[in-house]
DNA sequence: CGCAACATTGAAAACGCTTTCAAGTCAAAG
DNA sequence: CTTTGACTTGAAAGCGTTTTCAATGTTGCG
């Protein structure tokens, strides 16, 4: 019953020459005479031999496949970066391994290790709370690790991202030069370094250069959902916000909706200014600002940094930073 | 340079024991004496020995591992079948590959192949087009396939799905119910059987049973983006439809959208109902009504039922329909 | 105490491929 | 003709586990 499998020496025999020469033709190796190259191609084709990648990663310590952690794929700014990478790994010829980690720094060790028991050849994390274990297993790596749209506040992992804190500061000075003197902070957890290390530092700086005195009560640390920017409004308003910088998306449509639904109209008595230019700010109505990264790309470069590392290509620089802009949409003045 | 690997031999000789007995150990082989085990577990540990899992899965034929064939992560209804396929696979100590396919049969099956060049134990397929080459992949196979959130005219794999038709018909019968009497019918190629072998028929079923006859004008095929769904006000209205099934809920944003920036007010003048019930019904205004799907238990019993044929375990139902509903929200009268 | 029955262990053969190294070929050069 | 060096090839040693099979130990019981 079960299926039976032609291997490197049923083509060898086949073709009258040893496995070394099949070897060679399959991996494209130059060194065969055209006469033999070909005769054994042909025996490949009627065979239909496939290598086994297994055997194949056993014997040259290779497997040709890279882990990916991902906070949740169902979340667009990571599902936009993953695009990004699976696009450019498959053209470099690797398959990706994708593991959701929902941010929980055990189940990243865990997947981690699972990842390394299975040989891939590189890593790419997403996940902004890059805790002191996580960068104990990513030391001990022997699979180079880079983290994309994600960073750590101690840059030992290369890693791609845009110039958070500038990007920030400048969407809230956007803000301020529409004149709102209490702008809200609006966020996921303060323990993720892109919160407290960057966003939080560009919203302060935009505030300072602006002579406005920083708030905490204007600081709203929540769940990337959307329920839970939803059920923001009352709080926003009583804080006399008229105005808000949030670090999600759907976080964002969150607030947005909220303060509709409950008769704020965005953006005459409220504006908001998103993180993340995924899909979803044009979905809505109004349309969101947002701060625009190149997610894909982000994944995409990532993803190219990694088969460098993974080849010991030199690379100049470990840590890329890619252009981010401002696009006005229609939740700001 | 190249880190240290330590392997089961060294954890043998270091156990004094043989490499057999630390095999069992680490596989929880209850034929070991406790206090060998004890022994044996000590030194696993000091050494930090990690098993192979290449080298495991070339002697052992198995490598806990299942390929997933998507059509675009970025889709939020995939994503969420996705995130079920993932979940449900670390619960049984599975990890997945991932590769979007964008529903292209030449990639679909070179992807195939690679998947099986991995020796990956199972395999998810996404994406409505199965193609006759495909379908002979399939067959060849010998890791298990199961189609999730996918259908295929000839009902050959295991498969997890609603029922398409039915829902579809109910959906119809809901707008013809307030009223409509010329429905669009909006979704991707008809080339999907999805489409015209589900959707359409229950949109034809519908009709018919509400008697009115099916015109071929207020068809509309297009692709699955927000954009084209934006772009088919004019068409939409031109045809005088009052109401429309759409069978994405990105495309179904799109046309609601367009309608509403045209001015036609939903769902007073046009309603619309969509089909997959991902987050995005519920952020955009009005909020969607929608056929509902359990997404994230498509994927978690695609999942659950791969495990079961990889086991080789005898399953009573190949094909498996879970329960849909309609859920009204504010786009449907 | 002797033996059957069962519990533990180890030796060694796979698993399917890559890679090193030496050997064999062959044509151009001397 | 030899010699030399460039090409081609094959033999065989891994790669790190699992697994089979046989051998060795132990225990219970009459």
């Amino acid at each position: 019953m079960e299926k039976q499998t032609v291997t490197i020496y049923d083509v060898a025999r086949e073709a009258a020459v040893s496995m070394a020469t099949v070897s060679r033709v399959v991996n494209g190796n130059p060194n065969v005479k055209p006469a033999t190259r070909k005769k054994v191609l042909e025996v490949i084709d009627r065979l239909d031999y496939r290598p086994n990648a297994v055997a194949r990663g056993l014997a040259s310590k290779k497997t040709t496949t890279v882990g990916v952690i991902i906070p949740d794929v169902t979340n667009a700014y990571f599902s936009s970066l993953a695009r990004g990478i699976d696009d450019i790994a498959m053209m470099y010829k690797y398959n990706i391994i994708l593991t959701n980690s929902d941010e929980n720094g055990g189940k990243e060790v865990q997947v981690l290790n699972t990842l390394m028991a299975k040989q891939v050849d590189g890593i790419i994390f997403m996940g902004n709370q890059v805790t002191d274990e996580l960068r104990e297993e990513f030391k001990r790596s022997k699979a180079p690790v880079v983290l994309a749209g994600s960073v750590d506040a101690e840059k030992a992992q290369p890693s791609v991202n845009i110039d958070y804190v500038a990007a920030v500061a400048e969407a809230v000075k956007n803000l301020i030069d529409h004149g709102n003197q209490k702008i809200a902070f609006v966020s996921g957890s303060m323990d993720q370094a892109i919160n407290h290390d960057y966003r939080l530092k560009g919203y302060k700086k935009a505030l300072k250069d602006a002579g406005i005195s920083y708030d905490d009560k204007l600081v709203f640390e929540t769940d990337y959902t959307y329920k839970a920017g939803q059920s923001l409004e009352p709080a926003l308003t009583a804080a006399g916000a008229t105005a808000a910088f949030v670090g999600d998306d759907e976080l964002a449509a969150g607030v947005m909706n909220g303060l509709t639904d409950a008769g704020v109209d965005v953006p005459s008595e409220f504006e908001v200014i998103t993180s993340n230019d995924t899909k979803l700010t044009e979905l809505v109505r109004p349309k969101m600002s947002s701060i625009t990264q190149p997610l894909y790309d982000i994944g995409a470069v990532a993803m190219r940094l990694l088969t460098k590392l993974m080849n010991n290509e030199t690379v100049d620089e470990n840590t890329v930073i890619l252009p981010y802009g401002l696009m006005k949409r229609s939740s700001t003045k």
